[in-house]
DNA sequence: CAGCATACGGAGGTAGGCTCCGTTTCGACA
DNA sequence: TGTCGAAACGGAGCCTACCTCCGTATGCTG
C-alpha cells in the first residue's frame, strides 16, 4: 500500500502507475493469472520493479481493486439505511457480482484468501463478508429473507453465483439472482 | 482413451494402470493442478512416457472420471423414470455435486471445457449437459420447477454451486442445494 | 554540487511443462 | 528359441514464469 505520510520519489511514483496501467490490461484481457514477467515488460520496468511495488500478485490485484472494495463497502452501509431490506440485499449482491467479474479469476482468488489472514485481499474480504452478513440479518429480521440461512451459507452461495457469472457471456446477472434469491421450485 | 479393439503391449498397459493409480492419489491430495512430472515420478515411469498416454491434463483427468461420468450419466436416464420429477432433479443435482468434488478444481476444469470441443472432457460435459436438460425439463413439466429457467441458466447455477461447495468443509451439499432449490427469498 | 538513501533491473536459480530422438522392450514369426 | 521390427520408454533440453539478490543508477536533501 502506499505509504501517504511520506511521499514517493517521482520515478517510483511513475513506475507505480505504470505497473498499474498495465496490470489493469492484462488482468481485463487474460485474467488474473497474467503473466507478472509480461506486465513488468509493458510497463517498462524490471521484475524486481514490480515485486517492490508488490511483493505478491494479491497485492497487485488488491491495490488495482481497493478503490471498488471500498466502493462496494460504502454501498453497502448505504443500503442498510434502505427501507427495504430485501431489496437492499439484492442490490448490493448484484454490486457484488459486477465487482467479482472485473477480472476472470477474481472470485477464485478473493475465495482463496478468506483462509489466508496475511494477504491484504484478506482484509478486503473480511470487510466485505461483515457488511454482508450485517445486510444479510436485516433482511431477514424484515422477513424478506429466510431465517434459517447463515451467513456462511449465504456468502458460499453468492461466491459460487459470482464465480459461475464470471464464466458467462456478458449479460446482466439479474436472471441469476433472480434465481438464487427466488429459487428454482414453482411457487 | 484405451484402445479396445486392439490390445496394450504388456509393459504399456502396466505403465498407463500406475499412472492411474498415482494421478487419483496426487489429483485427491493436491487437486487437479497436481504435477504431470511428480505424477509421472510416482508412478516410476518418464515424463514423455505420461504425455504419450495422456496428451493432456484434462486426457487425464476423463480418463480417471470416465467412470463416475458413466455412471452419473446412466443415473440420470434411470432418474428420467421416476416417478416424483422435481426429487429426480434434485437426486441428480445431489450427485453432480458430489462429483465435481472428486479433485479440487474439477469444477473449474470442466467449466473450461465447455468452449473447446477438442478436449475428451468435452464429450463428457455435452453428455450431462443433455441429461440434466432433460431431467429439467421433466421436472418443469411436472410444475416443480418454474418454467421460465432455461437450460443454460440451471447448469451456470448448479456449476456455480458445485464451485462454491470444492471450497467449503466436507459437509453435505443438502443445505447449500436447499437453498438454490427453495430460494433465499422467505415463503 | 555532493553524498546518501532509495529505487532499479536483470542475471541466476528454481520448478514445471512439453517435445524429441536415441535406447529398450515386447511379441510375432520362422 | 532366437531374431527382428514396431511399439514403448525416458530424460535431456528448451521454454516460460516465478522470485531473489546485489551491483548499479537516480532522486532529493542539505
Amino acid at each position: 500500500m502506499v505509504d501517504t505520510a511520506k511521499p514517493m520519489r517521482a520515478d517510483a511514483r511513475r513506475n507505480y502507475e505504470r505497473l498499474m496501467d498495465q496490470a489493469r490490461a492484462a488482468f481485463a484481457e487474460r485474467g488474473t493469472e497474467a503473466s507478472l514477467e509480461d506486465i513488468a515488460g509493458a510497463a517498462g520496468v524490471g521484475i524486481g520493479t514490480l515485486y517492490r511495488h508488490f511483493p505478491t500478485r494479491q497485492d497487485l490485484l488488491e491495490a488495482l481493486l481497493r478503490e471498488q472494495f471500498d466502493a462496494l463497502a460504502a454501498t453497502g452501509r448505504d443500503l442498510l439505511d434502505d427501507v427495504s431490506a430485501g431489496a437492499a440485499l439484492v442490490t448490493w449482491v448484484s454490486a457484488f457480482v459486477a465487482m467479482t467479474s472485473t477480472y476472470r479469476g477474481l472470485t477464485a482468488a478473493l475465495t482463496a484468501t478468506l483462509r489466508d489472514e496475511s494477504t491484504t485481499l484478506h482484509a478486503a474480504c473480511v470487510s466485505m463478508r461483515a457488511v454482508a452478513t450485517a445486510l444479510l440479518e436485516r433482511a431477514q429480521q424484515a422477513g424478506a429473507v429466510r431465517a434459517d440461512v447463515s451467513a456462511s451459507d449465504f456468502l458460499i452461495l453468492i461466491s459460487g453465483v459470482a464465480w459461475a457469472y464470471e464464466h458467462v457471456v456478458e449479460e446482466s446477472p439479474r436472471r441469476l439472482l433472480d434465481l438464487v434469491f427466488e429459487g428454482l421450485v414453482e411457487r
